[in-house]
DNA sequence: CGACGATGGCTTAAGCCATCGTCGGTGCCTTAAT
């Protein structure tokens, strides 16, 4: 007989679900992954991603650190555990440093269980100290694909958990997302250092919410999404690429009678919070706003999303429109845009090459004056930050620049010379690059298909199926293609005579295209396909 | 890539159009001044 061991504590599960509440299956496969090895959890949103972790970190002995995007995320996500009896605490800059040293002593004590930090805490040597100290045994990062989404550029700290997690002696590893394509999970775990993980990959399909996509004209798509809006009933919120687009898209929203407020970064924060609040108590029907909006926005009730603007990647659209039907009753995700949309999406997706020369200036300065932060170089050399952050992560890959002690640079490599050292760094970002604005065709692919797009989505997504779904317009007007059992499958290898071994990359359209192992794609026709079994399956 | 604001030239000298250049998203953090 196998001998099951308890993935959880009886009292862990009561303590966090209630006293009547059981475990989901993919919570209990998520917990048994977690005892024996780093788990990935892939999980659509309001599934219980929080009390997997609430749950493993009751029941493993030592205490848990969970990585949290936002200052707002951990303060909802303290308030909840503590609701339900746990000890948890955050460590940020809004915290006293007399509140703080008392929640790293209690951590150190084991009478504090769940530390919440942003990874730019773990920049700082005194906080990696004080958790080693305390011996951690869980290590979470919720909200993952920020990782890959934010760590190359925006937020570099995010690069650098790997290294927080060896030296806080390698404490268990768990990653929680809601969506993640195949590549954005390869990322997570490569980036986060995971061993032999378990991905635990459940319930992406939200097929309560009815998908569709709408093309304009250039003048006619804000007046379209007006009055997509204006149809709507129930809570909503529209997507833009801009924070000036979201300011005019409100504007027009309230010129036409409707209740709606504009979202974005540069609002004070009591502005932020005053619109969000006012959403989630129904105060504020509609909500017009950039990506900033969205993360911990936890409203079962959102009827649509709407896009004005198409987003940089699949994945980022998934991440949006799973904002609405919660509930599980009938949503909308629409989808507008017009002709040359998808060009902004490209800019902000890669933010241009810099040239050559601004990464020699850089490592000049470097070599000049020795060890400096990221914000001293950028002062120094008349860069942005923000510049420094995107030049910075290919010169560490080519050799040119190190990380010392502590997010610290100095100069690396000084035999190659500088001018090659800088178009080897060039290149490589360059094909950072060309990987973001592959994922801005892969949305226009979505925006384009005239096949199931919940199909479509899903496979972008790296969840196969046969049957078109029935709940998007393409469905609606029959346009969908059948599948037949024996057709080629995205993700899946197959053989063809002459081409030899490869991996089918999308099956759309009547069209399948086929990624072969010499580097070439080929694209063939599914009828023809069939009728001549050109491919057939590698096991 | 494209939207938008500034500039400049034209002219029934006050408004109109073409052209050029800039900017565009996401959040931690720290520190200085009130």
């Amino acid at each position: 007989m196998r001998q099951e061991q308890p993935v959880a504590t009886e009292d862990a599960v009561r303590q966090v679900l209630g006293d009547d509440a059981r475990l989901h299956e993919e919570q209990v496969d998520a917990l048994r992954e977690l005892r024996q090895r780093d788990t990935l959890v892939v999980l659509a949103s309001g599934a219980g991603k929080t009390a997997i972790y609430a749950i493993a970190g009751r029941t493993m002995s030592g205490p848990t650190v969970v990585v949290s995007p936002t200052l707002s995320l951990q303060r909802d996500q303290v308030e909840s555990l503590r609701a339900a009896g746990l000890s948890a605490a955050c460590a940020n800059s809004r915290i006293s440093a007399g509140a703080r040293s008392e929640a790293f002593a209690a951590l150190r004590r084991h009478e504090l269980e769940f530390l919440l930090l942003a990874p730019e805490q773990l920049a700082r040597r005194d906080v990696v100290d004080a958790l080693r100290a305390a011996r951690p045994s869980l290590f979470v990062v919720d909200e993952a694909h920020c990782v890959s989404e934010w760590g190359h550029d925006f937020r570099p700290d995010y690069l650098a958990l790997d290294g927080v997690i060896a030296e806080l002696g390698r404490p268990r590893v768990l990653a929680l997302t809601a969506t993640a394509s195949e590549s954005v999970r390869e990322e997570i775990v490569d980036r986060l250092g995971m061993r032999d993980p378990a991905v635990v990959v459940r319930g992406v399909d939200r097929p309560n919410i009815h998908l569709a996509v709408r093309v304009h004209d250039k003048r006619a798509k804000d007046e379209a999404v007006v009055a997509d809006v204006r149809e709507r009933e129930g809570a909503g919120i529209v997507y833009v690429a801009t924070r000036r687009h979201a300011e005019r898209l409100a504007e027009a929203l309230r010129s036409a009678g409707e209740d709606a407020a504009a979202y974005h970064g540069t609002l004070r924060r009591q502005e932020r919070d005053d619109v969000q609040d006012a959403f989630m108590a129904d105060r504020l029907r509609v909500v017009v706003a950039t990506s900033a909006f969205g993360m911990g926005v936890d409203k079962a009730d959102v009827r649509f999303v709407l896009h004005a603007d198409p987003p940089p990647s699949v994945d980022a659209y998934y991440q949006e429109i799973g904002r609405a039907g919660r509930d599980g009753a009938d949503a909308a995700a629409v989808l507008h845009h017009g002709p040359g949309d998808f060009g902004l999406a490209r800019y902000l997706a890669s933010g241009g090459d810099p040239a050559p020369d601004e990464f020699a200036a850089l490592v000049q300065q470097l070599r000049q004056s020795g060890p400096c932060s990221r914000a001293q170089l950028a002062e120094r050399v008349g860069l942005p930050r923000h510049t420094v952050s995107r030049i910075v992560p290919p010169l560490v890959r080519v050799g040119a620049v190190r990380e010392v002690a502590h997010r610290r640079l100095s100069a690396g490599d000084t035999e190659t010379p500088l001018a090659r050292l800088s178009e080897a760094a060039a290149e490589s970002l360059r094909r950072r690059h060309d990987l973001q604005r592959s994922r801005v065709e892969t949305m226009r692919r979505y925006a384009e298909t005239t096949d199931c797009r919940r199909r479509v989505l899903l496979e972008m997504l790296g969840e196969t199926r046969d049957e078109p779904c029935g709940r998007c317009d393409n469905c609606d007007r029959g346009r969908s293609h059948e599948r037949r059992r024996g057709d080629p499958r995205p993700g899946t290898r197959v053989r063809h005579r002459e081409w030899g071994d490869g991996t089918v990359q999308t099956v759309e359209n009547d069209i399948v295209v086929v990624l072969f192992d010499d580097g070439g794609y080929r694209t063939l026709s599914l009828p023809v396909v069939r009728e001549r079994e050109l491919l057939t399956p590698v096991d």
